[in-house]
DNA sequence: CTGTTATGTAAGTAAGTACTTACTATATTA
DNA sequence: TAATATAGTAAGTACTTACTTACATAACAG
């Protein structure tokens, strides 16, 4: 096996383990083992098993967040807003073994200095919540309608495109609904 | 001091540690410390980490769950939906840092014989949403909704009676319009 | 004032775990 | 065939951490 693949198998084994038993809750000698390999081959891959977690997350931690703004940036209006969400939670629904190790383990990334993941979820969907209009109330209710929605996906899993799609769908329509129905009324 | 309120002390300081940085993140010295004591003191009220940790969520792990089955067996009909909802969204609410811990420590609970908390919640929601009625697809969307209302709470938790029965009335809403709509409509 | 209760201090043990070192073996490549 | 890349085996180190033991001290109740 060459060395990038070797390197691949060990990160999706970490992943996997991290997410069903935290990255404290995890061993080095498990992850050897699940992947079939001996430990001192791993250390021979990666310097530590922080670098592991690190290189593990790294290609979710930026592109999930900086995705949505870039697309938000795009777009305009509030019609738009189901096509993001798809994009979003679709990657996230793809990558949810990696999503849950960025939230379980907020507070060890945050004394790593990658910063409190949360917080940035939470005010990247405000902002793209308070550029679409709608009171505060309003808002209120679908930020953490949204959030809702994120963190189900990555308890309940479902990789099915059509499944998304829809449920998101559905969601989208309700903030929508909700936005208008208040803008009619008053 | 008296025992039990030293040994009410020191739970709830493991329970805020454990919810911040995990069961296997948090030292018994860390908690020691936190609630101001040694960690000798600790280990006379309690024998081990583990019975910490079992004593700190017993309270809620059974209560949660089977309050929802009791009360969904005294209601009838769709409109009691929002009581039932309002009763665990709030207990959950309140208890936020316990239920986080439950779901974190899931597998951890598992091998320590708790069983599976995440199945057994998605169960009794399924449950109680068969008795109400409604198509398998209302009922897949509705289960994914509720999920992530409950999880909503963990990670933007808001102990505001008034903000959580605003919340649960709005989600209620929608579900039970969504199953309406399909009635009338077919 | 004496026994009980709750706590502290100091020191240590035993197990687990991240990570290392040194040597060997095998397959591929030049 | 010789060099290189990849992996295994065996053993060990340094540190952390749950948990223990033994002894001293202060508050309080009978």
């Amino acid at each position: 096996m060459k060395k990038e693949e070797r390197k691949q198998q060990i990160l999706e084994t970490a992943i996997k383990l991290f997410a069903e038993k935290g990255y404290k809750g995890t061993t080095t000698l498990q992850i050897a083992k699940q992947a079939e390999i001996t430990e001192v081959t791993l250390f021979r891959h990666f310097s530590s098993k922080q670098e592991i977690l690190l290189e593990g997350i790294e290609p979710i931690l930026f592109s999930t967040l900086e995705g949505v703004i870039s697309i938000s940036k795009e777009s305009s209006g509030t019609e738009k807003l189901e096509s993001i969400l798809y994009d979003r939670i679709s990657l996230i629904s793809k990558n949810y073994q990696i999503i849950k190790i960025i939230l379980m383990e907020n507070s060890l990334l945050t004394e790593l200095g990658s910063g409190n993941f949360i917080n940035r979820i939470l005010e990247i969907l405000k902002n793209l919540l308070e550029e679409m209009g709608g009171s505060e109330e309003d808002n209120k209710f679908a930020l953490r309608l949204l959030m809702g929605t994120i963190l189900s996906f990555l308890y309940m899993p479902d990789k099915n495109e059509e499944d998304i799609k829809n449920h998101v769908s559905k969601v989208t329509n309700i903030i929508v609904r909700e936005i208008n129905k208040k803008h009619k009324g008053v």
